[in-house]
DNA sequence: ATTCGTTTCATACAATTGTTTGAATCCCCT
DNA sequence: AGGGGATTCAAACAATTGTATGAAACGAAT
């Protein structure tokens, strides 16, 4: 037995941040021997491939976070609008705030961005949990009666805007530099910001209507295409997806 | 002369799907002469090397796509919110349409989630202005004396949302076929969605209040995290070469 | 037709990377 | 002490990939 479990721990230390950092394919096994300071086969000898080290050390990072920061138990006294911020500002906190630059969040972006089979247990174990929450919040906010489509896609949207500043933050930078502010945001000015529109837009969701006389852009019968009636997106990708990156995806 | 414009239109042509489909790193230039019918050294004659070859297909698909569905001049006379319903409903089409699966908007989407240097003359070229629109037209809903950075930050939620979908796709996708409804998504559900809640949101924005008894988590009282710039963490690039992405970010 | 600059081609080179191999080393057990 | 399995190590292998090279083919102007 000697110390194998230790070069074992030590290679899912050091692969974290690097798959973290780099992303799968760049990052290449013999950095991740030479940061661990072991032997370019232990990958091999232990982990099988570089692929399992992967998988492995994904699932160390879901450990880690589960254990570090548990879901916090939200005072059911608390009114649903600071039930929601505070639901908002954790998420923000998690992903943006200081404990961003961990790795192990890192490597969760990296699934919410290009989902693997790892990203699966992912969902069941922690983010339908939560979204279920945020649900059920969103209708208590928003008045008896919401259908579910109408509920979960409210919760998208608040989703969306706090994951926005996650994925598409150098998109984010560079056009506020381009707009020559140069605005750089903190979590508790996002938290504001996102809570309060949230909020608007949930409490006034169903007197608001959708404008009657919005005019269906003539451009799209000049296409070939017939988009506008019922043309269904396909988001997720079919059950085939065998590994890693299922064909068409990611990474530059 | 003799054909030369051929070979190098047929490079472009065929590099531009493969470079959307998989990337920059993952694009072989072998794949992509071999699509194009032509020799493998074509790419090092006509473009100097791949990185050029894909800064030049880029630009190339930028000039399709403003060449093809140009900006439309929206009618002045419209009320603002059916305006705001035709710009969302214009970007999902887009990016979610039945052209979205043409490689010029894979491209750009790549660039949107991965900014290279392309993208910022794609930002002054054309989301910033149509930033700017979208500002003006929330300045003209909320009301009137919003703060600059509280519209820049609105205009954001707006587009959180609708990217949201392109840019998570995969996730929402497994998020909504676990929680058992497997729910697929037009383009016009979700132009009223988000055209409903972002209009309530913003009209409703000022009445609405940030809850007072926010309970403050206690740990994260020090930081004030930077959250646009994706910039400032610079690892190890050779500082000679141009350097594709920045920093640390992106691809499986 | 000859010439000359341009373009194409087959091939080679150098670098990188995942994986394997067989010997050497370590550690526990009897 | 020593046998024996587990582990580590240096080195090599095989495959891929970006780029370079030099010869051949081409096209137009003379």
């Amino acid at each position: 037995m000697s110390n194998s479990s230790d070069t074992k721990a030590k290679l899912l230390e050091s692969a974290g941040p690097i798959f973290a950092a780099k992303g799968y394919s760049k990052a290449t096994v013999r950095e991740i021997c030479d940061a661990a300071e072991v032997n370019l086969a232990a990958v091999s000898y232990h982990f099988g491939d570089k692929l399992h080290l992967y998988i492995a050390t994904v699932e160390h990072a879901r450990h880690w976070i589960h254990a570090r920061t548990p879901d916090r138990v939200v005072d059911e006294d608390l009114p649903a609008e600071s039930r929601l911020a505070l639901m908002i500002h954790t998420t923000l906190t998690r992903f943006l705030g200081a404990d961003s630059e961990t790795w192990h969040l890192k490597l969760l972006n990296r699934e919410i961005l290009n989902p693997t089979q790892a990203c699966e247990k992912l969902i069941e174990q922690h983010f339908g949990k939560r979204f279920q929450e945020l649900m059920d919040l969103i209708d208590e906010l928003g008045g008896p009666g919401l259908p579910h489509d109408e509920l979960e896609r409210m919760a998208f949207a608040v989703m969306a805007q706090c994951f926005h500043y996650v994925i598409a933050g150098k998109f984010v930078g560079l056009m506020t530099r381009q707009s020559g502010t140069g605005t750089h945001y903190t979590v508790e000015e996002l938290t504001e910001q996102i809570t309060r529109f949230c909020l608007a837009g949930i409490i006034h969701w169903k007197s608001s209507p959708f404008p009657e006389n919005f005019p269906v852009p003539p451009k799209l019968e000049t296409f070939k295409n017939t988009v506008a009636s019922g043309h269904t997106i396909r988001l997720a990708t079919p059950p085939n997806s065998v590994s890693m990156s299922q064909n068409s995806e990611q990474e530059i």
